[in-house]
RNA sequence: GUGGGCGUGGCCUAGUGGUUAAGGCGCCAGGUUGUGGCCCUGGAGAUCGAGGGUUCAAAUCCCUCCGCUCACCCCA
């Protein structure tokens, strides 16, 4: 038996009405905000990805879905948004556009990890890019822009997590002061934080042993570190925030698994929300065009993993309508009756309602059922005398009522009553 | 890549050494002429994840593999 690769899973009928709920509410989220929708390309050539993101990140050094075309050029599945729109970006000359370039994407992502709860090898992600604009207003925008989201999805109890981990300008400075506080240390720290301080000393703070806890808390932080420039964004961004309502959290231990990021970080989590919970996450990205070639161009954004947004919107049961419409069935008996049948499931369907036949071979008995068990709002029903008259019976599923109807007002007759 | 838990019809579950693996949901069909939902009856559907071993006898005990799942690394 074939089954769905690992860590992939099929959207089956009855999970649609979450899929489309939530894609409605962020197209109109995001139009709203001025954001405009782009697509890219299902596979990239490999090297953007390992030079934006960062070679030394484990979406790189492990997590890719990589290989040669027949031509021989290394692909790589996408595994993270920003950077094929900002190749898109500069590959069709956007700076000639009035900036920032407001735009919207919604397309599966691949990694190759380990699953667990929230986490797939394939999913799907949400997510906006603002780009050619430096201004604190544009991240206040975009964080604001997400938050509206979730609660425009239903979503309660959800936190708003900022930092700054600032920029090429004063970064290494940080990171030394941050090195030299862990270096006395070592022998107190766990495994994997040996491992960070060689690899990846931000990610340090983010340590979840209960053991680095008190190291963590005792650590110099990033916003004390900010150059000139980068803590007048990020006291202009908070004021921003501040002045449009919006409750949210610093924490100086929030860093961000990519290394294009620059000064602003934010995510948004449930309360208590487990480990691979995080629903949205992004931020500032300044450096990222120039390292593909183009010039320099700021930009700020953020990825939202939409199955966890689903499976929030469950968890909290929040109500989401299905929209599909109620079936119309139509039964026949013999063949000369399913002529006929055709001939007005095709009359409904031109007009716009849902209509399926029957089962055939089934008895009327059994066709009736099948209609109750597919929800129909009616039933056709079509025999030798409806024939000869020329007509229908038309049963209302719902009331338990029928009546006789000539064929010529069926379609009419159906139009009127659905449209209640 | 590392560690824990779990694999019984499509789904959920009983059975923890002994005859043809049980039940619920769902599906299909019947309960007299052309009528659903409730009820009743019946049917289909499982090489008990796979392979090997122990035993007179294995869904049940042991080993290996595979899969699922949760957690770590990391991320949405």
């Amino acid at each position: 038996m074939y089954k769905a690769p690992r860590g992939t899973s099929d959207q089956l009928p009855s999970e649609q009405k979450y899929w489309s709920y939530v894609q409605d509410v962020i197209e109109s989220v995001c139009m709203t905000y001025g954001f405009d929708r782009i697509n890219t390309p299902i596979f990239e050539s490999t090297a953007l990805f390992a030079r934006t993101v960062g070679d030394q990140t484990d979406v790189v050094q492990k997590e890719m879905y990589t290989f040669d075309d027949r031509g021989g050029e290394s692909l790589t599945l996408r595994p993270e948004g920003t950077a094929p729109v900002c190749r898109a970006y500069l590959e069709h000359g956007m700076h000639v556009l009035p900036q920032p370039v407001r735009v919207f994407y919604f397309c599966p992502i691949f990694r190759y990890e380990r699953p667990q709860a929230g986490r797939f090898r394939q999913h799907n992600q949400f997510g906006v890019e603002a780009i050619g604009d430096p201004d604190p207003l544009v991240d206040a925008e975009v964080i604001q822009l997400g938050w509206d989201m979730t609660t425009q999805l239903g979503l309660k109890k959800m936190n708003l997590v900022i930092n700054s981990i600032g920029d090429s300008e004063c970064r290494p400075a940080y990171l030394e002061a941050l090195k030299s506080y862990y270096a006395g240390r070592l022998d107190e720290l766990c495994k994997d934080c040996h491992s960070r301080f060689e690899r990846n000393p931000l990610r340090l703070l983010d340590c979840k042993e209960e053991s680095c806890a008190p190291f963590i808390a005792g650590a110099p932080e990033s916003v004390q570190y900010l150059c000139e420039n980068c803590k007048d964004h990020w006291d202009k961004l908070r004021r921003y925030l501040k002045s449009s309502g919006l409750e949210y959290v610093e924490d100086h231990r929030l860093v961000r698994g990519l290394d294009y990021y620059t000064r602003t970080v934010f995510e948004i989590k449930p309360q208590g929300g487990g480990s691979q919970s995080t629903v949205l996450g992004g931020g500032r990205y300044d450096g990222l065009i120039q390292q593909l070639g183009g010039p320099v161009t700021p930009g700020v954004g953020f990825g939202c993993g939409v199955e966890r947004l689903i499976a929030n919107l469950k968890e909290q049961t929040a109500l989401v309508k299905d929209h599909r419409m109620r079936k119309i069935v139509v039964a026949c008996l013999g063949d000369e009756a399913v002529e006929a049948g055709i001939l007005i499931a095709n009359e409904l369907r031109g007009s716009g309602i849902s209509s399926v036949m029957a089962p055939r071979s089934r008895s009327l008995k059994s066709q009736m059922r099948y209609a109750s068990n597919l929800n129909a709002r009616f039933t056709i029903i079509i025999g030798q005398d409806e024939i000869v008259n020329q007509t229908v019976l038309l049963r209302d599923m719902d009331e338990g009522s029928q009546k006789e109807t000539h064929v010529s007002e069926i379609t009419n007759m159906i139009s009127s009553m659905v449209a209640l």
